[in-house]
RNA sequence: GUAGGUAUAGCUCAGUUGGUUAGAGCAUCGGUUUGUGGUACCGAGGGUCGUGGGUUCGAGUCCCAUUACUUACCCCA
């Protein structure tokens, strides 16, 4: 039989997970110094905790696990009526599949705030790093498995916590050293934009159509409305606050323009007929507020931008929208996402619980990362195998055991060649491929002298030491 | 769901208008070299050309179907 995995996983070798663990101790280093505290929850949820969080693309994207031993079941005929209809219609049947692969932490870190409730202390904060699964089409940059790294603080309306978390994603991307745009929105804005042309339920599709004025054009836009039912004069209204602003939809641009971001958003308020309705006046004061207060270390690196087509699909978020990209080379999709959604617990029974939280998406800072050359240099060699012990016949080998207990002793990294060989020549071979620097070679002279041969690969450079200056020489 | 592309050795790929026994580089193993690697030279193993059918005297090459992978749209980390 060929190997091969199911589409859209990979496997990661050494040397990738070398990176892939750059990535992950930075940003959890991060989490920490922020004091949000770690926890996991299964990978498969029951499926009921998580349809219809996602919105309609979303639901189906929900992996879902067949039931185990259905041959057995009593109740076949419902079965088969069950399967049939799941052949017309997208659509849950908990006969067969009661559970499912989580799609992303949130949602089941909102079961778990619900199920944990007493023993939590409020506002929690809490890190979480494991992966999702999606049954999406998988191209660049998007996989069926991936890592999400997810910090949320729930239980606190204040909006220092949306100030904290934007402090956190300025840190962790600069010490990453990735050039980012930070986009913020807020969905109260859109929902006011929604109500104000009379279409309240419409907010989805009108930020998902505006959002691609930059890639079809205004009348682009304008077609993918009158499609999704919108009359012209709702059109008209749309664009007078949308579009008139100097034709874009981007109304300030970085932290050096705080004042434009902030005077365009009262521009916004008095110029607009959309000034006139509370939600959205209560969405530009909440922008607001966060564009007055924001401090970042470096505004060349992180920038910040108010984009009011912003809108993420997830059906859960109520206030405050993010999405980071970078903004250097040619593969730029969105690698953070996260917001604020005021009642994800509700629906599990604990209402007015409202929570903030952000998704770090590690895969694709990584092929980012790949694509700008941003590793370090000398990553492959940080943390790999200081020392290799070669030898020449059982005795030599059986006294690199004792050799190698003593390094590791004192923290030095070694492994002893596993086979018997008289020949030198694989044994150092085998050293250089896997860029172990140090090759200590063991014979019987060594062995009744006490001194012992090492060399340094790079160098090609050997000297004689006994085991105690051998052990002071690898520390440094 | 829609539209493209690709499939030949372990890996990356050549393979001409259809024509003898399908090639190269890298990798692997052996030798030159039985206590010193990277280099060099010599040699070896490794292929039902994704699968099934069709056209033809003859198919890796042309046609049809199918599967897998991949890219873009949609949506998303």
């Amino acid at each position: 039989m060929k190997p091969s995995i199911p589409r859209g996983t990979r496997d990661f070798g050494p040397a990738e997970m070398q990176k892939r663990q750059y990535i992950l101790n930075i940003i959890r280093k991060n989490f920490e110094l922020f004091a949000y505290q770690p926890i996991e929850t299964p990978a498969m949820e029951n499926i009921g905790t998580l349809t219809g969080k996602y919105g309609d693309e979303g639901d189906q994207l929900i992996f879902k696990i067949l039931n185990s031993r259905i041959h057995e079941s009593k109740n076949k005929d419902v079965l088969k009526k069950e399967f049939d209809l799941s052949l017309e219609s997208s659509r849950n049947s908990e006969e067969l599949t009661e559970k499912a692969l989580r799609y992303d932490l949130t949602v089941p870190f909102a079961r778990f705030v619900v199920m944990n409730q007493h023993n939590l202390t409020f506002p929690f904060k809490r890190y979480q790093i494991q992966p999702v699964w999606r049954a999406d089409r998988p191209q660049k940059g998007r996989y069926r498995e991936f890592y999400q790294c997810d910090a949320d603080v729930i239980g606190s309306n204040s909006l220092i916590n949306e100030l904290d978390l934007i402090a956190l994603m300025d840190k962790s991307f600069g010490e990453l050293n990735i050039p980012v745009v930070l986009k913020i929105n807020n969905r109260k804005i859109l929902a006011g934009i929604a109500e104000t042309i009379g279409a309240p339920d419409k907010m989805i599709d009108i930020a998902v159509a505006i959002d691609k004025v930059d890639k079809i054009g205004q009348q682009g836009v304008e077609n993918e409305l009158k499609e999704k039912g919108f009359t012209k004069d709702q059109i008209r209204v749309l664009y007078g606050a949308i579009l008139v602003h100097g034709g874009s939809v981007i109304y300030g641009d970085s932290l050096r323009d705080k004042n434009n971001n902030i005077n365009s958003l009262s521009a916004l308020v008095n110029g607009t007929e959309f000034g006139k309705n509370e939600t959205f006046r209560k969405g530009i004061d909440e922008l607001a507020y966060l564009f007055n207060n924001i401090e970042v270390s470096d505004s060349k690196k992180f920038r910040v931008q108010f984009d009011a087509t912003l809108a993420r699909g997830l059906n859960y978020y109520t206030g405050t929208i993010f999405e980071v990209k970078t903004n250097a080379g040619t593969f730029t999709p969105s690698i953070l996402g996260g917001g604020r959604y005021d009642d994800l617990t509700g629906i599990f029974g604990l209402p007015n619980m409202s929570g903030v939280g952000i998704s770090f998406g590690i895969d694709r800072i990584y092929d980012v990362m790949e694509e700008l050359n941003l590793f370090p240099e000398n990553i492959s060699k940080t943390a790999s195998t200081q020392l290799l012990f070669a030898h020449f016949d059982e005795v030599t080998q059986s006294h690199c055991i004792k050799l190698a207990g003593e390094l590791r002793k004192n923290n030095i990294s070694c492994e002893i060649y596993p086979d018997v060989t008289k020949k030198l020549g694989k044994q150092f071979d085998y050293a250089n491929k896997k860029n172990i620097p140090f090759v200590c070679t063991v014979g019987s002279n060594e062995m009744q002298s006490g001194v012992y041969a090492l060399k340094n690969m790079e160098k090609g450079e050997q000297q004689q030491l006994n085991l105690t200056d051998l052990i002071e020489f690898l520390k440094k």
